[in-house]
DNA sequence: GTACTCATGTAATATGTTACATGATTAA
DNA sequence: TTAATCATGTAACATATTACATGAGTAC
């Protein structure tokens, strides 16, 4: 079983302490998924497909009379993730349609660009503001690598914005 | 027929001017790839559904005895380019596989965060010298915002490269 | 009693990558 | 003559989204 990026996610997430495929979904939900979502359509099969191989294992931990499986890292899942985190060659994909529709802003009505510059900018200070409510409620912890993404969050979604407003005041 | 970001990469190709689908996915490896990649067995099957669905238009323009299509967009090849730039509600996904990996440092071994920080920035850098390369070949032109979307890549690139640089500092 | 959240899952569909297959032209 | 480039395409596989289905507990 090869593991996908989805797989490290979930393995990841386990790393943090057990969880339900739920509350898998739910922090990704507030965390990875501005820059790495996945869906229930992947988190549960996926859950299956690691427990079969080995890198987790669940439990029932049913809450009263409503049932739930509550998973957590084996030690190979565990040494799985840890070599995944070390491999030098990543894939370092990006996609971001926003700037699809920007390079082919000419081919658009007059004030297309503007207004996808405007648009751009608007989304980015929205989830800038998002991101530091959540730094707010979750609080800040400096030595944290997923405080430092965080961070990392903020700063590039200004940044983006800034960048949008300088360049919509320059060329209209 | 729906069309998906792929169809609009395709559409957007064509509508600066007729191209094969050859053509098409050199051009993308050399300007969208940076934010939305396209594969040959996307390409392909894609011409055959815009020109099914009379988007565009193909001819064949051998060259010498090697065979050719060129594929031109029609008006409502145009019309649908168009409003697809000009609709707000787009989606802005971001997928990036080395903040993933950044995410979840902690539970690799003591030096990873700042080999996931050198190894990124050692990337951006990178990234960012393919642009100018490009810039400096294909030549600086701010009215067209071909070009915008080229310098947001360079400037985009600086900015991650020298973030991971600050925080490597910072944090070790 | 109604709406919301917790909780798990699947089926259908859509999307995308990789590897393979083929063959002509061009430049060294 | 050999390698690179131009050119088109498909099949197998991998990945991901959406909608649907189910049902218990909790707050109003």
């Amino acid at each position: 079983m090869e593991p996908s990026p989805t797989s490290h996610v979930v393995l990841g997430m386990l790393a943090l302490g057990p969880k339900s495929g739920y509350e898998i979904k739910a922090l990704v939900d507030r965390s990875t998924r501005f820059f790495w979502a996945a869906s229930y359509g992947q988190i549960y099969p996926e859950l299956r497909r690691l427990a079969a191989a080995g890198l987790i294992e669940g439990a029932d931990r049913p809450q009263g009379g409503r049932k739930r499986m509550v998973y957590e890292l084996t030690p190979a899942g565990r040494s799985t993730l840890r070599a995944w985190i070390e491999e030098p060659p990543e894939t370092h994909e990006l996609r971001d349609e926003s700037l699809l529709k920007l390079f082919f802003a000419d081919s658009g009505k007059a004030g297309a660009r503007a207004a996808l510059l405007a648009a751009k900018e608007k989304y980015h200070r929205g989830v800038a503001a998002q991101l530091r409510a959540i730094e707010a409620e979750a609080g800040k912890d400096p030595k944290r690598s997923t405080y430092l993404v965080l961070r990392y969050g903020i700063d590039f979604n200004d940044w983006i914005a800034d960048w949008c407003k300088r360049e919509r005041r320059r060329s209209g």
